[in-house]
DNA sequence: ATGGGGGCCTGCCGGC
DNA sequence: TGCCGGCAGGCCCCCA
C-alpha cells in the first residue's frame, strides 16, 4: 500500500517525536502481523531509545539503543498514528487503544504512535543493527529509486533479455526498490512508455528518460506528503494532497491530460493488478 | 532461472 | 436499508 513517498512521509512526521527518545513501554496486542513477531518483543522493547528513525525502500527501520533495528512495514493498510504530544500537528491526547491497533509505543516524552493495520499485511521484526541489510525481507532489494545507484545504465543492464512487461519490471523490488502501483502507473505515463512492452525491448533512450521521471514523480510526492488514498492517511493524521495530481492512476475513462490529446486513460490488468495508461501517449 | 497466478486479511463502495 | 461481488497502494510462495 503505501509506497516509497507514503513510508518517507511517515518517518519524517514520526522522526521529531521519536528520535532521541526512550520507549517507556510497549504493548504487543497479538503475536503476528504477516509472520510472527519476535519473542519478547515487548520486552525487549521497553526502555531503549530510539537512535535514528531510517528508511529503506518502503521499510521504516528504527535503530535502537539496545543494539537491535525495529524493522516496521506498513503493508496494505498499515498506518502509524501518533497522539499524546504536541510536537507536530498529533491529537493531544492519548488516543485510546482502537480496532486493529496491533502495537502501541509509549514514549518517554509521552508520546503515542500506535500502529494500525486492518489488513495485516504488515510486518515488524527486531534484528542486530549490523544485519539490518542481510535480513531475509531485505536482502534482495534492489537500489533505491532516489539514491545514486539507480540510473539508465544500471537499468539497461537489470532488463535486457527480460521478457516481462515494463510494468511488472518496476514493481520488482528486486530491480529497484520502493516503486508500488500507483508511482510506476504515474512513471511510465511521464516517460511516454507503454506499460506492457517486455522489459528488454524499451530502447535505452527511453530509459534514460524513465529514470528522471521516476525520480520527479517520487520527489514531488514526498514534497507534497505523500498520496493517501482510502483508509491511508500520513503520521501526522492529514490527508496527503498529492493523489489529486495523478495524471492516470485512478481515472480510467478521464480524458488523458496531456495537451492535444483527446484519448482517455484506459485501465487494464496485469498480473492481477490495475494499469492506468493513455494509448496514445504511451508507446 | 523466468514469469504468472494465488493467497493472505479487512473494509469500502457501487449496484441491485 | 441490506446484501454481495469486486476491488484495494504489497509481497511471498508455488507452479509450469
Amino acid at each position: 500500500m503505501p509506497e516509497l513517498p507514503e513510508v518517507e512521509t511517515v518517518r519524517r512526521g514520526l522522526a521529531p517525536v521519536m528520535e532521541g527518545v526512550r520507549i517507556a513501554s510497549a504493548d504487543v496486542r497479538r503475536p503476528d502481523l504477516r509472520w510472527p513477531f519476535p519473542a519478547d518483543m515487548a520486552k525487549r522493547l521497553r526502555g531503549a531509545r530510539v537512535e535514528a528513525l531510517r528508511r529503506r525502500s518502503k521499510y521504516l527501520l528504527a535503530d535502537l539503543s539496545i543494539g537491535e533495528t525495529l524493522i516496521v512495514h506498513l503493508g496494505m493498510s498499515g498506518r502509524m498514528v501518533v497522539s499524546g504530544t504536541t510536537l507536530g500537528q498529533f491529537q493531544r491526547e492519548i488516543a485510546p487503544a482502537e480496532k486493529h491497533d496491533h502495537v502501541i509505543l509509549d514514549m518517554e516524552n509521552g508520546a503515542r504512535v500506535s500502529f494500525n493495520d486492518a489488513r495485516r499485511f504488515g510486518a515488524m521484526d527486531l534484528v542486530p543493527t549490523g544485519e539490518t541489510e542481510t535480513h531475509w525481507l531485505l536482502a534482495s532489494l534492489g537500489p533505491e529509486p532516489l539514491g545514486n545507484r539507480f540510473d539508465a545504465a544500471y537499468l539497461r543492464g537489470r532488463l535486457a533479455g527480460r521478457g516481462m512487461s515494463m510494468k511488472a519490471a518496476l514493481l520488482d523490488q528486486r530491480i529497484v526498490a520502493g516503486l508500488g502501483n500507483i508511482y510506476v502507473c504515474e512513471a511510465l505515463f511521464r516517460a511516454g512508455i507503454d506499460p506492457a512492452t517486455p522489459a528488454g525491448a524499451v530502447a535505452p533512450d527511453r530509459l534514460e528518460r524513465l529514470v528522471p521521471m521516476i525520480r520527479a514523480v517520487l520527489s514531488e510526492a514526498i514534497e507534497a506528503g505523500g498520496s493517501s488514498l482510502r483508509d491511508y492517511r500520513q503520521a501526522d493524521g492529514e490527508l496527503g494532497y498529492f493523489q489529486h495530481r495523478f495524471s492516470v492512476y485512478g481515472r480510467e475513462g478521464q480524458p488523458c491530460p496531456t495537451p492535444g490529446c483527446d484519448r482517455n486513460v484506459n485501465r487494464i490488468v496485469q498480473s492481477g493488478r490495475s494499469t492506468f495508461f493513455c494509448a496514445q501517449c504511451q508507446r
